[in-house]
DNA sequence: GATCGCATGTAAGTGGTTACATGATTTA
DNA sequence: TAAATCATGTAACCACTTACATGCGATC
């Protein structure tokens, strides 16, 4: 009844699957596009998943011949499998533990320069400002083609999320560049 | 030279032994006050990094005999070990591949119920805003007692970096609830 | 004499990535 | 004919957590 424990990717994927039948290869480039901001799979892990929940009949495996390039294998959910996963939405997320390496160096601040930090936190900013301007790209396009889709709405309030996050962040590198700015300023007087 | 590959995990407890000398046990209840909201430490690891790091000659070992309970083993930064710390603060961060386990389920959130995705969202708003909390009390501590400390000013630049992320968060759920609540409350009528 | 806080440690298992291997088809 | 894209898969490795084992000293 209560099904052994599966991780999360699992049910990453078996979601994927329960929007529509996919191979691994589309589950990878979906990842890599609409989840991009959340979550990640590999190629390392989504082979065996797949593998897997066809054995325990979650899923369904089907050969299909592709008009060009080698065959697919295209992954179709089973009522068990829609049932699994529906109770999983319904129990309370676990938390991820933390773990910002841009945090830690910034704490250890002190020991190197204030020009290192700076650098650091640039960097970061940069590298947030990217994020966002990708997935603003990302959302544009996914709108056009696929508003009608009944996950959309679901979709965008985690672009929202995302996009508001990104702000946030850039907002406190902009500050935080500016007051170690001035602090320097004032030392090298 | 270049010394073999060591992991963040290995750094960020060398870095706490150079701001003072630290048992493992001390390592671990700072990590949990004042890293808490960006960084986690199991004794599983810190105990045989330890062990490496006195080996490899980043730190030293010493054997104290405490007032109270068992003896304990302190460890102090040698200077090779503060010389390659300084040099991983250099490099750049390596971005931590994305995972939100609550973003998946909202995402997915057209397979369950709004009631279910409600509750998802209000849960989360809620760890949010504990987290806040306490990290808000930390701060009021941390800086009573260490904010003559060299590395306050750093500390405090991941709280502030924290505590907006944190209200960010907040703002996005309060707003996100309210939208949903009132299309659902469209369909009702 | 039980239990709590202090303190160190390990073994087994998990969860995951990286790198590699394979090979078809298309495009330049 | 070289490179890119499509497509599936595995083996070796790694990082890390969990759970457990141990035991002192203080308090209740």
């Amino acid at each position: 009844m209560t099904g052994i424990s599966r991780s999360s990717k699992e049910f990453a994927i078996l979601g994927l699957l329960a929007i529509s039948p996919k191979s691994g290869y589309d589950i990878k480039k979906e990842v890599e596009t609409v989840l991009s901001h959340f979550w990640n799979e590999s190629y390392g892990s989504i082979y065996p998943i797949l593998r897997r929940l066809d054995k325990d009949g979650l899923a369904e495996r089907e050969a299909v011949d592709s008009a060009k390039g080698p065959k697919r294998y295209v992954y179709t959910v089973t009522a068990d499998g829609l049932a699994e996963f529906e109770d999983w939405l319904q129990q309370p997320v676990q938390p991820t533990p933390p773990r910002s390496e841009f945090l830690l160096k910034l704490f250890f601040g002190r020991f190197t320069s204030t020009a290192s930090v700076l650098k650091l936190i640039r960097d970061y900013g940069e590298g947030t400002r990217r994020m966002h301007s990708m997935l603003t790209r990302i959302h544009a396009t996914v709108s056009q083609e696929e508003s009608s889709d009944p996950g959309f709405p679901f979709w965008e309030l985690t672009m929202q999320c995302g996009l508001k996050s990104m702000e946030s962040l850039m907002g406190w590198c902009e500050a935080t560049v500016q007051h170690l700015e001035s602090r320097n300023g004032e030392e090298s007087q």
